[in-house]
DNA sequence: AAACTATAGGCATATATGCGCATATATAGT
DNA sequence: ACTATATATGCGCATATATGCCTATAGTTT
């Protein structure tokens, strides 16, 4: 029950699901989720940890970078009900198609260019 | 996708998710949720309105009486499947099992009985 | 009408949440 | 070792949320 809970709130939040709505497409790494969605480091590295934390994501460590992805094997029994429910909702949302977009032009970059896109 | 985040947040509650639960079971008033619930008159009625205002529930007055019910038919399209994942979470939980019981034992009653429950 | 009751709403308060800023940490390259 | 970069985190502020107390409202009973 406590699960649950713990998994709704971390469902319950704007970027929260702009994110997994993201990681459904593919593995992304906090500056690819940054440019993708156009928030600040701060704002995507947390909200992917509260979404690591509540067990919807896997962390796979690569260099400097940290990659993000929906971990559907440890999501417990309910959570399918949940994503289900999550796409439904988002499916043709205006904002969400421009993430998609976004994260077509996003690149995992070296040097110089992702500092430039915080505001 | 507003919807769904106010949907999610209405959930992210222990004291909503057993309410729910009970309505799962029938159409309650306020006194037979406080006692079920064992929790105070404004707790029992603001979660309540909580759920409503969320769309999950119906209401119907009967004099004194707010009866409160699962809304299946207003239930958008994705909530099903939220509804799905808490009746799993739910399941065999403690808390709840002890609201059920106590829930055959609620009345709607007249005068008296219910105030001595209000701690 | 008077007394009583079920419910809802205002107010105050405690707690939780989201976020930005600044900074820390970890890794890579020179 | 030094510099640059990606990511994480401590802190503080603003806002949201939950809840209890008290009171208002509307319906019931006598």
């Amino acid at each position: 029950m406590y699960n649950l809970i713990r998994s709704l709130k971390a469902l319950s939040d704007e970027t929260r699901l702009r994110i997994l709505n993201l990681l459904l497409e593919r593995e992304c790494c906090v500056c690819e989720v940054m440019q993708a969605l156009n928030v600040s480091q701060t704002r995507a590295s947390r909200n992917l940890g509260i979404l690591y934390d509540a067990g919807f994501l896997k962390l796979r460590k690569d260099g400097l970078w940290s990659l993000y992805s929906i971990d559907r094997d440890g999501m417990a029994e309910y959570l399918p009900y949940l994503v289900d429910a999550v796409k439904k909702a988002l499916k043709e949302n205006r904002l969400v198609v421009q993430d998609r977009e976004r994260l077509m032009k996003a690149e995992r970059v070296g040097p110089g260019r992702v500092r430039q896109l915080r505001r």
